[in-house]
DNA sequence: AAGACGAAAGTGGTTGA
DNA sequence: TCAACAACTTTCGTCTT
């Protein structure tokens, strides 16, 4: 992870305006080690290999050339930007790798995911995956995956708002590409929201621990496999703040989760009497 | 008046024949 | 492909503080 700083945890950027220091090992071919032109980019729907023609129209002295030859060069700028566009798959890239930007920075997801997430667009760019089904939708998936490779989720519901695409194309991209690519991901825990969750509620640091250990507890006691993650954690949350003596309304816990009151109290109810908790006021 | 509670009906997703 | 099923939501009336 370079150039921005995350947090591990819930994966929101800190700061992305960090400086590149020290060498970019990264290589074209074979052993070579020095660095020749730009680093590859991923994000670029060519990957940053091809020619750029200045845009002003200067030669290389930095004098003004000849109208004669402006014209010539005019020419040669359109047909350079046709060639590099003329498959419509680069088109499509470019355009989606765009529209991850967008999503991601209005969701607050690190580099790392939108790296992540155009290597999987690419892929289902590769295996036809995109015919018939919108790009946005798409890129929304790739990035919902991205997101759950590298721990740091979103829950659908983050995605449908972070997004203008609907919850219906978005799941169903979403199947499509984890069943093409052949991805197994292990289902998404509880712990992970629990940060992201302390932290939207301005809870003491000191009260993620708790709860945390009370998710264990809990599936000890078999009351988290084929829950909603969402839940488990929004009613541990619950527990450990009254506990604690910062108490959170269930209403406060459902708007800030997107679970519902009901479910929170279903949870904490059979949390609390698995485990023998009782709460006082 | 605010918060918690729980019943009942509805929704979308998974599973298994 | 369809039906059964569990988890979750929506809605709403009631109880408690």
């Amino acid at each position: 992870m370079r150039g921005e700083t995350v947090c591990t945890d819930c994966g929101l950027v800190l700061l992305d305006k960090d400086v590149d220091l020290g060498p970019d090992w990264r290589s074209f071919e074979g052993d070579d080690r020095s660095r020749t032109g730009a680093a590859m980019n991923v994000m670029m729907h060519d990957k940053g290999l091809s020619t750029e023609l200045d845009w002003q129209n200067r030669d290389f002295a930095g004098k003004s050339i000849s109208t004669a030859n402006r014209i010539q060069f005019q020419r040669l700028r359109k047909w350079q930007s046709r060639a590099r566009s003329t498959k419509h798959i680069d088109r499509n890239l470019t355009v989606a790798f765009s529209e991850i930007q967008r999503m991601a920075s209005n969701i607050g997801l690190s580099k790392t995911v939108r790296e992540e997430a155009a290597v999987y667009y690419r892929r289902a760019v590769e295996n036809n995956l995109i015919r018939g089904r919108s790009i946005d939708a798409m890129a929304a998936a790739c990035l919902y995956l991205a997101n759950q490779k590298v721990g740091a989720a979103r829950s659908l519901d983050d995605m449908v708002k972070g997004t203008r695409v609907g919850r219906k194309p978005l799941t169903r991209s979403y199947k499509v590409l984890k069943k093409s690519l052949r991805l197994r991901l292990d289902p998404v825990r509880p712990e992970v929201y629990v940060n992201r969750y302390c932290s939207a509620l301005g809870l003491r640091p000191e009260l993620e621990e708790k709860v945390l250990t009370l998710i264990k507890e809990s599936r000890e006691r078999d009351l988290v496999d084929g829950r909603s993650p969402t839940g488990i954690a929004a009613a541990a949350l619950y527990v450990v703040a009254r506990m604690e003596g910062q108490p959170r309304t269930q209403r406060e816990i459902a708007d800030m989760s997107g679970v519902t009151e009901v479910t929170i109290r279903n949870r904490y109810k059979e949390i609390c009497a698995a485990l023998g908790i009782k709460l006082e006021d």
